[in-house]
DNA sequence: TTTTAGCACTCTCATATAGAGAGTGCTAAT
DNA sequence: ATTAGCACTCTCTATATGAGAGTGCTAAAA
């Protein structure tokens, strides 16, 4: 493929800067008289007419200015964008806003997702962070006054799994806290794999809270992401490219259908290093729903222990430069502080 | 008030039913015609225009039909709505996914949500259950590397919360172990206030864990509602009452801002009895963001033990009969799970 | 060879106009 | 009290028109 000239890479540059900040087509006078271009308006249409050819441009109608292609703005993504550092001052509030927080997951994760919205404009994305090699960690179990069992398991890096056993007979609070002691004994930083393998016990009711372990295991090992957290829907409702759609493949559809959104995430993330940022522009033939949609989505937490995935959803005609440094900080706060606080 | 007469109540119904299922102005011909009226259009015409002097119906424009008020919905819905129970067969299907469904509220919350969005076409609004009055049940604490804890604790009712505290030296599992039994046995079952009143204890941590466990009661006391959950967004976006507005006052923005869902929910449900079903039409003149729109919600649960919230938000437009009914099955439903799953 | 001025051409957008159709309100008759 | 009949109003659609924006092309200039 013929490289670009230094100054169609520029004009490129101008045009999608031109277009994030007026939503129009931009047209060649006008960048020359935005930009204090030092060459003709002629000049700039045959350069455009050359990008338009390579598939960087399109015109909407004959008379109309140009507008970047998901092409062109692949390549503005991939080349040319300059990865200016965040302002201090917005990392300042950010980090503010954290400090500020109460301190927990279950804090951040929203707190997250709404600097997110904020800063981007566009709708936020946040999975709380999973391990993706399940151990076990702790194990109790707390009666009721019925036969139910209340078990809450915790997994090394802190997630805690609940659920309800029923058993045939009712057992005191101390018959059960002897189980649980045996079973932590057992099971001590023990994977799925190794508990799966562990010889049966004497004791029915140890075995059959094991088996449950195994379930709540094997469920958690089978899970992509954590709990999702979205915020900013409304930020991106007046964006044409939002409600311009039908009901059925709008974007939006994508947050609410958990296999796509794992789908999204799988394919982008999953495979990266925790830092890397993935950007999804226009769905890349994949995503119907995100024809006209690009999404920035970068891995946070500490490797091969508790991560998760984090970013934003907007309109193809983004400031991506801002909202890749954006989602880059915000993952590294998160990383901090989840490392921080890693039970293992 | 001038009490309406039989035939207003029945072409006022008549307006309500013809324009949920059109969304169009309705004509008094229409109304002749499709409900095979014996009286003629003039007829239907001079009652529409004293239910229109009544503020119960509003003209679009001068030659256009009628369309119901807000005053027109409120009386529909106070007086005329035919309460018929939601047919055997939809019960069938809700009931089974139920049954389908993995146990254990993380997965019935959200599936109530997926199920009240998808039956009314609105977006559906569920809260975890949440006990008024919190008492303590369980303490656990788990040790790291570091020298951190995780401090798990389960209140009657079966709602768990967790905190990291940090403690000055690192202790061994057991000696965790043991404080955690000594403040389970010191606060069983006790309220927030009682344990307050606890005296100090001669060990400096197990006052430490006692403070941590009377913030997390504290926080959890001043809840009025649980996590929050949601479904159905795209159903309502190709609704003119959702997105013709501008972003501002977007009926969604309520939903992204969980002080004005909790000041929605408190003023309506809260004060309810369990199974009461409140609906607010047209925000009430409190809420802006709701002019178009009407709320349905319900609480559900264990009456001082665990109760939460569901319901839906759609257009003001809606089939209220079958929408009533549906959030109060599903309320009934998850109502029946909480108790069988009620941990005390 | 590259750049530019100039201009014809195309397409959109806003505005105006007209006619059809829908539905009412009113009046007078039943 | 009800109804038939009709004039009137307003919306909606289609059509026409002109202004304006912006291009592509050509021929000249650098």
């Amino acid at each position: 493929m013929n490289e670009l000239s230094d100054r169609q890479k520029i004009i490129l540059s101008l045009i999608v800067h031109e277009h994030t900040r007026t939503a129009q087509p931009v047209a060649s006078k006008t960048l020359i008289s935005e930009y204090n271009l030092k060459i003709s308006s002629a000049t700039v249409r045959n350069e455009m007419n050359t990008l338009t050819e390579l598939g960087f441009l399109r015109q909407p109608h004959t008379s109309a200015g140009r507008v970047p292609t998901e092409e062109g703005y692949r390549f503005f993504v991939s080349n040319l964008v300059q990865h200016a550092a965040l302002p201090s001052a917005t990392r300042n509030t950010i980090a503010h806003q954290f400090y500020q927080s109460r301190k927990g997951l279950e804090y951040w994760l929203p707190l997250a997702a709404s600097v997110l919205a904020n800063q981007s404009q566009a709708v936020s994305i946040v999975t709380a962070p999973h391990s993706e090699k399940v151990a076990f960690k702790h194990l109790e179990l707390i009666g009721t006054r019925a036969s139910q069992v209340l078990m809450v398991l915790v997994l090394i890096g802190g997630e805690i799994q609940q659920h309800i056993l029923s058993l045939d007979t009712i057992r005191t609070q101390e018959q059960l806290s002897q189980i649980a002691a045996q079973i932590n004994h057992l099971c001590q930083n023990a994977t799925l794999d190794q508990i799966k393998n562990l010889p049966p016990t004497q004791d029915a009711l140890v075995n059959q809270v094991i088996e449950a372990v195994i379930e709540q295991l094997s469920l958690a090992s089978k899970l992509v992401t954590g709990e999702l957290y979205l915020d900013g829907l409304t930020n991106v409702l007046a964006e044409p490219e939002f409600f311009d759609y039908r009901q059925d493949n709008s974007p939006l559809r994508l947050l609410e259908e958990r296999p796509m959104l794992d789908d999204l995430i799988a394919r982008t993330v999953l495979t990266e290093e925790i830092g890397g940022v993935q950007v999804v522009i226009g769905g890349e033939n994949i995503w119907q729903e995100l024809q006209n949609c690009s999404v920035i989505l970068t891995r946070y937490g500490v490797a091969d222990q508790l991560s998760g995935a984090l970013g934003i959803l907007g309109p193809m005609r983004m400031p991506y430069s801002q909202t890749i440094s954006t989602v880059r900080f915000v993952a590294e706060l998160m990383s901090g502080l989840v490392s921080e606080n890693l039970i293992n």
